[in-house]
DNA sequence: CCTTATTTAGAACAAATGTACTAATTATTT
DNA sequence: AAATAATTAGTACATTTGTTCTAAATAAGG
């Protein structure tokens, strides 16, 4: 593996364990073994560093959301299995997670390339419910405009759940993701018609 | 006005506006117009500014909390009505909740405290929650660990709707307070029942 | 009015950080 | 093998930050 490669590597290591503000270019280096001055040949700002690895992050979401899009018929499984993979996703980048509007003020063109995603994952799941409605997977007694709504709600809990886990319990790896994945599939459960309701288990 | 309470104003204001990673105790100093020496005679160590305004939002958010407690039966409008008072107040001291993590990593107690809170909330929101079943407002076809998870949804959208703002649409003062918390009440609607539905305008 | 306590300004320091620069070493190309 | 390019270590510098210290100014108490 090339140094450049190492350097994410550990950089991403060292900013999920420690945090953004606590790590510079000399932890990083030093964790290595290579000196700052090498670092910074191959990333002259530090914040390229983390800049690229918010890139791997989108690519691999982007990887995901293509992933379902490809599904000729979207069933309930599909959904389920999609959110474990963003939320295992979202923890292996939890740095980026945890100090979102940090590395947002920090490196403006984060937050544009979020935004982005974020109109790509709403049309996503905006899609995806029409898809259940039809299939009586969905209720259809329930107005658009909430519909909507739980999009936005759907986002901040899959952005800001390691956030609160952090904050509270303090769950580690997997058992973190399947408690909150589990609480984010729950979401869904009070707008699945009683008969779509009945072949899950809670 | 004495300086201490003229500190803890313009602190908020500046972490309010520029974030803690960007505020320095010259920075705090500096806009009012006194030395970096006087503010640190008045607080030694600058994290005791932010542990302060902490406890004033605790503080707040205790009375929040127990102003409902003392209603003899809780409506879903006295729900809604601190819904809004409490997003109110995470918008006054939104410095907090849009650099969570970082906070309680610097003040470990602050974490402490918040987890604390966290506890007397989730109660507080099961106790209404039963309720307004009983009053035939919410839904009573539900199994009971849906309860348990709605709160920990509400916690994490309730905590970190500014973050998701500042990511997003950067909604302003109280056209953020109104749009956000309208999306956290209406978390609540495909839990209410078709009776209830009814009364409520979506 | 005099003494004491409080508050304030300003200088000073040590540590850390991002980054630039230089020179040496290693790899690649011709 | 010679020349060129890429990589690396180490040094250096300017800036910033939290904090401490000293001395002056102001307020309070007797």
């Amino acid at each position: 593996m090339d140094t450049k490669s190492i350097i994410l590597k550990t950089a991403l290591e060292l900013y999920n364990t420690q945090g953004v503000h606590a790590v510079t270019s000399r932890h990083i280096a030093a964790e290595m073994g290579i000196s700052a001055g090498n670092l910074h040949y191959h990333f002259k700002q530090t914040d390229e560093i983390i800049k690229t690895l918010y890139e791997q992050l989108a690519t691999s979401f982007d990887t995901i959301i293509s992933g379902m899009e490809s599904q000729e018929s979207v069933q309930l499984e599909t959904l389920f299995e999609s959110t474990v993979r963003s939320f295992e996703l979202v923890y292996k980048y939890r740095f980026i997670f945890l100090h979102f509007v940090e590395i947002s003020m920090r490196i403006p063109s984060i937050r544009k390339d979020y935004y982005a995603l974020t109109q790509r994952r709403t049309k996503e799941f905006l899609s995806i419910f029409e898809q259940l409605k039809t299939a009586g997977i969905f209720r259809k007694d329930l107005p658009d405009n909430l519909w909507e709504s739980l999009v936005q709600q759907i986002f901040i809990v899959g952005d800001f759940w390691l956030s609160n886990n952090e904050l509270t319990v303090r769950l580690k790896g997997s058992n973190a993701v399947k408690h909150y994945s589990q609480l984010f599939i729950r979401m869904f459960y009070p707008y699945l018609t009683p008969a779509a309701l009945e072949n899950i288990p809670v």
